[in-house]
DNA sequence: CCGTGTCAATACTACGTATGACGTCGCGAC
DNA sequence: GTCGCGACGTCATACGTAGTATTGACACGG
């Protein structure tokens, strides 16, 4: 009977399969499945490879994902939650992460956490569905780590509320310290708080450990020096305006760079003069840091490092490599001092 | 003989199968396709449907995404291709594109062409393995969409350098000629240019029609009035602080807010004060352009029109919908006018 | 009591790939 | 001459789903 009866039919579709490609070159779709697929070794001939690899070309054959999933059962893509790509700190995560994805051959789907309330159902609903084979989450928070619980296994968190959860985590303790020591370094007793609340975790933690390393230097803290916001500009000047108005701060800690750039127009508008007057620290260490001016004192975060580390633990979780998972790995920020911090006005 | 013999060891993998929803439910897997996939009406009774559905919901069943592209063809995952996520403003059309992919059923794949120079070949290759149904490309030009041809059908252009090409564009020439009219309405005879050099095609054009409308105005243009910049901050107030000098123009268009904001730094380093001394023109009207003080004049573009448009399009051409493809969609642009633009100097 | 029509549900196959289980062929050794 | 064996290929099957063809049951008119 004639070979490859049953699929004689199967190129007349629009897509190169690799039944065509085996038709083409004059051999069996084993053949071309294994030379397609690197496993040619001692089972197929130079000659027949370098043929179905010429002939692969010619055709432009590219084998089925998802056929190849089905058959395999794992679909090299991943997916990363992020609050907001608008923000270009999270921007640059995305980037970074997305080049070492696919340095190890995955690809990168984008779930904006703040445009979609529901994207903890709709992750599940992927993950089960094979869609993806696992998710980062930036900055997570304990409602999420609750629905995401049934498919626990596909999950890295980076910077969750709770540091025994995260796979990458930021030292942001030592970070707050720095802060603090800084500002007080420079003799200001009364230092304000401006929040971002779009991923209450991460803000609630950032804000103890502010806390805690406020009381570490004897200084006070006064309820009214702090503020949140969300991140649009327009309300976030205003809340930095309440903000400024009502607490007699000498500097501020902002918890994000963008809300530090609020905190500039609002003090443009109230006439307080930075550093002088007041004196500003941001988060992220964003392009923006730069542009302001005075330049901004931020915390910089090694975003390539964060997003390399995460990636790199993800995969090593979905392909069960359970070797290293000795603890999240915990990354160092450091302090960028400009022109944003000065000494504390008399 | 009983029914799902050959089935009745599927269920032993950690993953839920329809098979596994049938035996549940004591039904057999073809009507568990039918409830799930909504084809139920008049084939499957109240009774069994809702069984079906409560099974389904109790075991956490999913329809496996590859099982169901191969079986039917098309996978719900487009690709965005942008030239560079850390830049907020391809942050925002990312989001909103996500947000209407999202609405219709699709999922988002993100790439970033500037991380990647071969970025082209890989999603060729991710189209034609069916990983992606189509991509929209944004700003991209000749050397893309020659490399891309192999796919044309899958992708969709947005402010290609070449409009016959886009399925969605923006009314450039209309916004070079509100900004030649506005800083020639202020008494400016003498008007310089800042490009971003990363999509030289959507550079090309727009520089094209700046001259244009110079013409038209009857002002003159010396080529010592225009630089190039990569997006980085240094590099970008290292060209702006040479083109400044080189140039005695006295109003600046800058072809993305950045590179208003690296003008902005060039012009403080050299004593020039803007609006007083120098006009500055910028393009996307990011938050930075608000941020900047004075407020940044600019060009705004309609992201969410933008995203959403390229999206429908796009999904509308995979499936085959020719009815609407009269020609690109044209999105007309707005000039914001805020404190970076004044009276040209005496 | 037999067509005939309708409703409900099932059997079975194809989608394109990867891969373990089988040939087959040539050749050297016994 | 045949046995063993390595090198090279192919066969057949399963992955999980969608959907078409089919069966079964039941009611109703003739």
């Amino acid at each position: 009977m004639a070979p490859g009866k049953r699929r004689a039919n199967a190129a007349k579709g629009s897509s190169v399969t690799s039944f065509a490609v085996a038709e083409a070159a004059g051999v069996s779709q084993s053949t071309v499945s294994l030379v397609m697929s690197g496993k040619a070794a001692g089972r197929v001939s130079k000659a027949t490879r370098l043929l179905v690899e010429e002939t692969a070309r010619r055709l432009g054959y590219q084998p089925n994902a998802s056929a190849q999933m089905l058959r395999t059962g794992s679909l090299k893509t991943l997916s990363l939650a992020v609050p907001n790509v608008e923000q270009p700190f999270f921007g640059q995560v995305l980037v970074r992460a997305e080049l070492t994805a696919r340095e190890n051959g995955y690809s990168v789907l984008l779930i904006d956490t703040s445009s979609d309330t529901r994207w903890c159902e709709r992750l599940v609903r992927m993950i089960r569905g094979r869609l993806i084979a696992g998710c980062i989450v930036y900055a997570g928070d304990v409602a999420a780590e609750r629905l995401l619980r049934p498919v626990r296994d596909h999950i890295l968190y980076v910077e969750a509320d709770d540091v025994a959860r995260s796979g990458v985590d930021l030292n942001v303790a030592a970070a707050m310290r720095m802060v603090v020591e800084h500002l007080a370094g420079l003799g200001h007793r009364r230092i304000g708080y401006f929040a971002a609340d779009y991923a209450k975790g991460a803000f609630r933690r950032r804000f103890r450990y502010f806390l805690d390393e406020v009381e570490r230097a004897g200084l006070a803290f006064d309820p009214r020096w702090q503020a949140r916001s969300t991140f649009g500009l327009d309300p976030a000047t205003e809340n930095a305006v309440g903000l400024l108005r009502s607490g007699d701060f000498t500097a501020v800690f902002c918890d994000d760079d963008l809300l530090a750039a609020a905190t500039y127009r609002a003090a443009r508008q109230l006439g307080r003069i930075i550093p002088d007057d007041l004196s500003v620290v941001g988060f992220n260490d964003v392009e923006l840091a730069r542009i302001l001016w005075p330049e901004l004192t931020t915390v910089a975060i090694p975003t390539e490092k964060v997003a390399r580390s995460s990636v790199e633990r993800m995969i090593a979780t979905l392909q069960g490599d359970e070797t290293d998972d000795d603890g999240p790995d915990i990354v160092d920020l450091l302090l960028r001092v400009r022109g944003s911090t000065g000494p504390a006005p008399a």
